[in-house]
RNA sequence: GGGCGCUUAGCUCAGUUGGUUAGAGCGCCUGCCUUACAAGCAGGAGGUCCGCGGUUCGAGCCCGCGAGCGCCCACCA
């Protein structure tokens, strides 16, 4: 072939635009339904539609896209489905932030002008996610982008909403929830984000009515005295005993509220007295509730003191407290300031402090429905991988609290519930309603909330397949395979899957769950956009190229472990692409005219026959030993492990040894052994590429497409699969002595510094088998250890220039036409005699002891006696040599 | 307050049921433009496997205690 055909190196960014195009036009990664082949199905996570893709998702899809790939090679029939689930508040966040860059506030549209504007904009997100998936190389099915908003998805969320309520799963009531007064929205405990702040613990005195006397309370919260409806003190704190039933003033309000007994205070914090605030905290609010209190709402929806706050009404609660500390302290209640560290809560999506505050909100009575689901994975129907997050899950489980799931949101799926104005009666229906069926009138106003975005994307393993109708795709790919995601969505999104899943179509919605780790920067730290430290994917891509970017990925994900993104190795992948391409330039610039692909049954018939040489059987044996610890560790989900294996074995092996090997053969130009050597190399490199295919889509198809082949793409071309007829345990054996004797004489020659370029005799003493190994692979030898000639002797000369090497094919010297530092060898040997020494001592010492000899099993007994006999020869001819050059 | 995890080479990490001299990539040092690849090739240095104790013929791995770090959950003012 001509070498101008084939670049001398690897351009990633003509190789991907050719062939996601190709991809794309053949459809291959559309499912077909209609045959018998085993199933495959992963319902794809949520690539980020509100932004650019980050590398969580990168990481997450790259693996199910390996999977994928892997499986679909495997003759599977799969389906994944991409898709974006945006129906909250995360979306209705980023559309805001656009308005704000044009001075807009959602409010000055009014929620029509603003849903038109979301449904615009959508447009555009599906054309980014589009081109986010095509490069990151992603085999989806491109026509099957699945977004919740879509007719057919809300159906299958009210569906379920309605169904639901009907069983009596869903409730509507008033409760104190988490308030996010940004987003102006209640949010799920799961979005309230705790994290410890420096504070300030507050001391106030509270002055008891018509006495001198008077109670001090601890708060943190100053400005939530305003809503006090009592002090609450433990029943068996003797110093409060008889104060309980007394009436306190309440400071700068001047309201009377009564001292109360509960056993929530603790006696030893603070002062043992609690300010019950009912409106403004989930505890005191459980305990007005007890003590039949009054709720005195100080801080209203949008943090901004209420009325009821008298003079603070209308302040922020920044300011409030503020003005709060700064009145109490002139007025003398505030009795003293200590620095403390409190946990606090803020909104998942803004950072806003959120505000505990009583509202109507709508539920989901979730503990029934956790109990299959905890079942589902005690019994093993589901399994977690890695296992240990199995029981962060259960705990979680045990201890769920009911879901609040309705949003003061604008954007997302509405609430399915209506409320009569004639007759003020509640409706909640499949369907738009006409009128209202209890009393006939037409004038019903529809719950403004709109649905927590996890309660659909709860339905995505179901409702992507096409639920509630009963599709060919529900019942060819209900269950999924497997559930590839990021640990810290177990709660929000996994195990509200298997609820759902479990309640509506009877079965599990997977049988796998694969939890990656977090990517995080080179710092270790989270990378987040709010930080400033994420790197888009696509900008690693265009750098490095995607097959790099997914290998880098893919290699990093250990077990369970969080993976720390490395523009290092990331350079050394790019690298080993550079390294497949060059390897298969090799072989194309020396493929006969006429070459033809060679089958799976060839190269078994290869193997078997008489004539082909040790190398090539090495090789097919090397090669049939990757592919099956391939497979394996793909199976487990261990992709550190399938990927470092084939790096290795397409590096060091294939390329460092058994290319240059054959370099000797190909030069041959003709014979049997070099038609032999080009009919493995085509096939040993078609299976490389094969079995590396799902890591490195691209540069495996180009080159592909350049060997003979059989088959339109390598992507629905076989994976390789291990073949017992392969395997040469004795080829294999031999080939490690002649490259154990190849790097022998390589690091004496380097251990010297001989010029390399300058070629060397090299006179051996063998023994007779070796001996004749050793001439049958001497232009190997020649070649890969630059020697001139290699003489089989008896014996050594004598001669001060000859540099003694050992391997396990015998005593070997270099003979040098320069005079040898003799001193510098001399400390050489030295060295590796007290090297050798240490460990024959270890070895003796294992040997001497009685209990090792009798509880030892055999075969570590022979081996430790085998090292020994090994380690004292081999010092003898140290020893020798020692003497001979005067040590 | 509960729970989970981590600590191995200068850096980032492997090390599967305990058994050869604890590995890889990057970095570092030395020598090479060898007609696939300098994004390359060859060779080399570098480790008290966090500490202490225990089990065992044998521990990076199992058990106990301790130290440091990280994460998750939980309503403590």
């Amino acid at each position: 072939m001509n070498p101008d055909q084939i670049p001398k190196s690897y351009d990633a960014p003509a190789t991907e635009e050719r062939w996601y195009r190709f991809w794309e036009e053949r459809k291959f990664f559309a499912a077909s339904d209609g045959s018998s082949a085993p199933r495959f199905c992963i319902v794809m996570p949520p690539p980020n539609i509100t932004g650019s893709l980050h590398m969580g998702h990168a990481l997450t899809n790259t693996l199910q896209d390996i999977v994928v790939r892997w499986k679909r090679m495997q003759g599977f029939n799969t389906l994944w489905v991409p898709g974006t689930d945006h129906a909250g508040i995360g979306t209705q966040n980023v559309i805001e932030r656009q308005l704000a860059k044009k001075k807009i506030h959602r409010n000055d549209l009014g929620r029509e002008k603003f849903e038109q504007i979301v449904w615009e904009w959508k447009e555009q997100a599906e054309k980014t996610i589009h081109h986010q998936l095509r490069r990151m190389g992603f085999s989806c099915d491109w026509s099957r982008v699945a977004f919740t908003m879509s007719p057919q998805l809300s159906r299958a969320v009210r569906e379920v909403f309605v169904t639901l309520y009907e069983e009596g799963w869903i409730y509507r009531g008033e409760y104190m929830v988490n308030w996010c007064p940004r987003c102006t929205t209640a949010i799920s405990d799961l979005e309230a984000q705790h994290h410890p702040e420096q504070g300030h613990l507050y001391y106030v005195r509270y002055p008891l009515q018509n006495s001198g006397d008077s109670v001090t309370v601890a708060t943190t919260r100053p400005e939530t005295m305003l809503g006090d409806t009592a002090v609450a003190v433990h029943p068996d704190d003797d110093r409060y005993r008889n104060l309980v039933g007394k009436i306190l003033i309440l400071p700068l309000l001047n309201r009377e509220i009564p001292i109360i007994s509960d056993s929530i205070v603790q006696k030893d914090f603070g002062t043992g007295a609690l300010k019950i605030t009912p409106a403004h905290d989930p505890n005191d609010y459980q305990a007005g509730l007890r003590h039949q209190l009054p709720l005195v709402q100080v801080i209203d929806e949008s943090g901004k003191m209420t009325a009821q706050a008298g003079p603070y009404s209308g302040l922020s609660r920044e300011q409030a407290r503020q003005k709060v500390l700064h009145d109490l302290k002139e007025q003398g209640f505030l009795i003293k300031t200590e620095p403390y560290s409190l946990s606090v809560a803020r909104c998942q999506r803004c950072n806003t402090v959120v505000e505990p505050l009583v509202s109507t909100q709508w539920f989901v009575k979730i503990a029934p429905l956790a109990e299959p689901a905890i079942a589902a994975l005690e019994t093993g129907r589901i399994r977690f991988i890695p296992a240990n997050y199995e029981r962060v899950y259960f705990e979680w489980m045990r201890n769920i609290h009911d879901w609040c799931i309705s949003r003061q949101l604008w954007w997302g799926h509405r609430i399915p519930a209506w409320y009569c104005e004639a007759c003020g009666r509640m409706l909640v229906s499949r369907t738009d309603p006409e009128r209202c069926p209890h009393c006939g009138e037409a004038e019903l106003r529809q719950d403004p909330d709109v649905l927590d975005t996890w309660f659909s994307s709860a339905l995505w393993p179901f409702s992507t397949l096409g639920w509630p109708e009963k599709t060919r795709d529900l019942e060819l790919f209900y269950p999924n395979s497997v559930m590839m995601t990021g640990f810290d969505i177990i709660f929000f999104w996994v195990a509200r899957m298997i609820m759902m899943g479990i309640h509506f179509m009877g079965e599990v919605p997977f049988g796998t769950v694969f939890l990656n780790g977090l990517v995080r920067n080179e710092q270790k730290q989270k990378m987040s956009k709010s930080k400033e430290n994420a790197v888009d994917p696509l900008e690693i891509i265009d750098q490095y190229g995607t097959d790099a970017v997914r290998f880098t990925l893919a290699v990093m994900t250990g077990a369970g472990s969080d993976i720390i993104f490395s523009t290092d190795r990331m350079i050394g992948y790019r690298s080993f692409a550079n390294k497949i391409w060059n390897a298969v330039r090799f072989l194309l610039l020396n493929l006969p005219e006429d070459a033809s692909p060679v089958s799976a049954d060839e190269a078994r018939e290869l193997a078997s026959g008489r004539s082909l040489s040790t190398v090539n059987r090495w090789i097919l044996h090397r090669l049939n030993a990757i592919v099956a610890e391939v497979n394996e560790d793909l199976g487990k989900f261990r992709f550190d492990e399938s990927s470092n294996a084939l790096y290795h074995f397409f590096w060091h092996e294939l390329c460092d040894w058994y290319l240059e090997l054959s370099k000797p053969v190909l030069n041959l130009k003709s014979g049997e052994d070099h038609e032999q050597t080009i009919k493995t190399m085509i096939y040993v490199l078609d299976v490389s590429l094969r079995a590396l295919h799902p890591f490195m889509p691209f540069i495996t198809e180009d080159l592909w497409q350049r060997l003979p082949h059989q088959g339109e793409s390598i992507t629905v071309a076989p994976y390789p699969m291990p073949d017992a007829g392969l395997t040469n345990p004795e080829a294999d054996r031999e080939m490690n002595q002649i490259i154990d004797f190849v790097t022998s004489v390589r690091a004496v020659r380097s251990e010297n510094n001989l010029d390399p370029a300058r070629k060397l005799p090299v006179e051996l003493v063998v023994a007779s088998q070796q001996r004749h190994q050793l001439q049958r692979y001497q232009p190997a030898i020649l070649a890969l250890g630059r020697l001139s000639e290699i003489r089989l002797v008896e014996a050594f000369h004598e001669d001060g220039n000859h540099l003694r090497g050992f391997s396990a094919m015998g005593e070997f010297a270099l003979v040098a036409e320069t005079e040898v530092d003799r001193q510098s060898e001399l400390e050489r040997l030295k060295r590796e005699v007290a090297k050798i020494r240490e460990e024959m001592e270890r070895q003796t010492r294992k040997l001497s002891n009685e209990d090792f000899l009798r509880k030892a099993p055999q075969p570590v007994i022979d081996l430790t006696r085998g090292k020994q006999a090994e380690l004292a020869a081999k010092l003898e001819k140290l020893s020798a040599e020692l003497t001979r050059l005067g040590g």
